[in-house]
RNA sequence: GGGAUCGUGGUCUAGCUUGGUAGGAUUCUGCGUUUGGGACGCAGCGGUCGCGUGUUCAAAUCACGCCGAUCCCA
């Protein structure tokens, strides 16, 4: 059995970039639809898609965001209506421009992303300052043309993504619920994937077109390359002027609305793919795995196979009335091996072993996926598989801290700026906030500046590229 | 945007140069033996050779177009 054939067959190390699709495929998250650019989520990827929206939820809720639904097709004339917007999304917009055989006189696009289509909606629904704030999200696809390689959950020409749009009356209060839910972005993120995040503001050049201002949070893959994870926009009144979206305050005078936007993406679950993987697989976090833990019985022909059985059973019922996943792989004709690598490709964080040594020991044997370690324990202390779990969430989350901050530099001079570009990673250094230096630094080494920290604002420092008085130490990076 | 490579049962692949019976491994199904890190025997199932057009008596093989994937350069 050559057994490189059946598991992923090349290193993270060696070739990132196959490793993961390998990983994708082989786990059976994702795989490739016939149309290019497209995939179709597994049962194992939409689970754990399923899990961070059950936690987004509750966390929007919480802020008085309800969930609604809004149509994939709209028409070009509200599309257009405001024209940064329109102008940045335009080169990757689907038409439609047929019904059958007949040809439609507008063209519909297939959403790029909503502002348009609900703030029309959002203009017919506010009249009074008492409409206020109101804070709508949406779970659903976006549609935008990916010409390059498609890479599964991060470069997909349909994504899974919620979209929040709120609507406030005052610029502040707008401004408070942009910086809140990317704070509950952040903490989601770092709470449920185990993934560390740097938080700040996008440049000029980078914000979402049409925001006053974007609030991204970055992270480092290990590959070297940066990932936007999530944004939180403030739109000021850049959409409420063209859309009408006004109310009339307590003092009966008509304002615009101040509004906000912001998404996160199933390119989440991408992140978490490349940050927590290994050679032999998937590692998931145990907050999102569909399956936590796995119980292998491992029999003899010769034993009282039944007895093994029947403390399975107890193990499952135990664990499943402490709200664990669990399940148990007793499938004939596979060799303990063959299972233990496949729930290992499969990324389950926690697998239990029991044979006939272990019930002579009156143990179990409790292997762990992140560090591949293994060791005994008893029937009795079986109640402490959940704070395994939680103790295996924590791990992950610090061993991913680590890596980041390998991952993390400082630099002030030009030359070795370009030389860490060059070697991957995210790049602190200091910038003079010109779109020029940036647009320059781009032009040389392909690195955009990533996210502009908060607290980052400096003067004392010189712009890496041309010399003269920082303003900020941005982070720079090559992205995804 | 430019260039290159590739597409053969579910998966990996041989065959293509020189046109003529699609071959292997693995997976899968059944039966039996097995089971502590990718077990074994026997018997089976499974392929319009990515799609289309053309050349030909004959196309997986040659030509052209399209679709899809991968890599490199901008």
């Amino acid at each position: 059995m050559n057994k490189e054939k059946i598991g992923i067959t090349v290193s993270k190390k060696e070739d990132f970039s196959e490793w993961y699709t390998q990983i994708v495929i082989k786990a059976e998250l994702a795989d490739y639809a016939p149309v290019k650019g497209l995939i179709v989520l597994r049962p194992d990827g939409y689970s754990i898609w399923e899990s961070l929206q059950r936690t987004f939820d509750a966390r929007f809720a919480r802020r008085g965001v309800r969930n609604g639904f809004l149509p994939v097709l709209i028409p070009e004339s509200l599309l257009g209506k405001e024209k940064k917007h329109f102008a940045g999304f335009n080169p990757e917009v689907f038409w439609v421009t047929h019904s059958g055989d007949g040809k439609l006189g507008d063209r519909l696009a297939l959403r790029p992303t909503s502002e348009t289509l609900a703030y029309t909606m959002y203009s017919k629904w506010i009249q009074s300052w008492r409409d206020l704030p109101l804070k709508i999200n949406f779970w659903n696809t976006a549609l935008r043309a990916e010409i390059k390689g498609t890479k599964p959950f991060l470069r997909t020409s349909e994504f899974l993504w919620q979209e929040g749009h709120t609507v406030h009356s005052t610029q502040q209060e707008a401004q408070d619920e942009v910086s809140e839910i990317l704070k509950i972005y952040q903490k989601v993120v770092q709470d449920e994937l185990a993934i560390p995040v740097v938080v700040g503001t996008k440049s000029e050049k980078e914000k979402f077109v049409g925001a006053e201002y974007t609030t991204t949070m970055e992270s480092v893959m290990p590959d070297g390359k940066a990932l936007q994870m999530g944004t939180s926009h403030f739109l000021g009144q850049n959409f409420s002027k063209p859309f009408d979206v006004k109310f009339s305050d307590k003092d009966n005078v008509e304002h615009f609305a101040w509004q906000t936007s912001w998404g996160v993406s199933w390119r989440l679950v991408g992140a978490m793919i490349m940050v927590h993987g290994d050679d032999r697989g998937l590692v998931l976090p145990p907050r999102v795995a569909p399956v936590q833990v796995v119980i292998i019985p491992i029999k003899k022909s010769s034993d009282a196979s039944d007895a093994i059985f029947a403390k399975v059973r107890e193990i499952c019922d135990t664990l499943e009335s402490q709200g664990v996943r669990v399940q148990t792989d007793d499938r004939d004709g596979m060799s303990p091996g063959y299972k233990f690598n496949e729930w290992e490709m499969r990324g389950v964080p926690i697998r239990i072993e029991i044979g006939s040594k272990d019930m002579e020991k009156g143990s179990v044997v409790v292997a762990r996926r992140h560090d591949g370690t293994k060791s005994d324990l008893g029937f009795e202390s079986i109640g402490k598989i959940p704070g395994i779990l939680d103790e295996i969430q924590k791990e992950m989350l610090e061993r991913a801290a680590r890596q980041a901050e390998e991952l993390t530099f400082r630099v002030s001079e030009y030359g070795a700026f370009k030389e860490r570009i060059r070697d991957g990673g995210l790049v602190h250094a200091p910038w003079c906030g010109r779109q020029e230096c940036e647009e320059k630094v781009k032009e040389e080494t392909s690195a955009d500046v990533r996210v502009i920290p908060f607290g980052s604002e400096d003067s004392s420092q010189k712009c890496v590229y041309c010399g003269e008085a920082s303003s900020h130490v941005p982070v720079f990076a090559r992205g995804y």
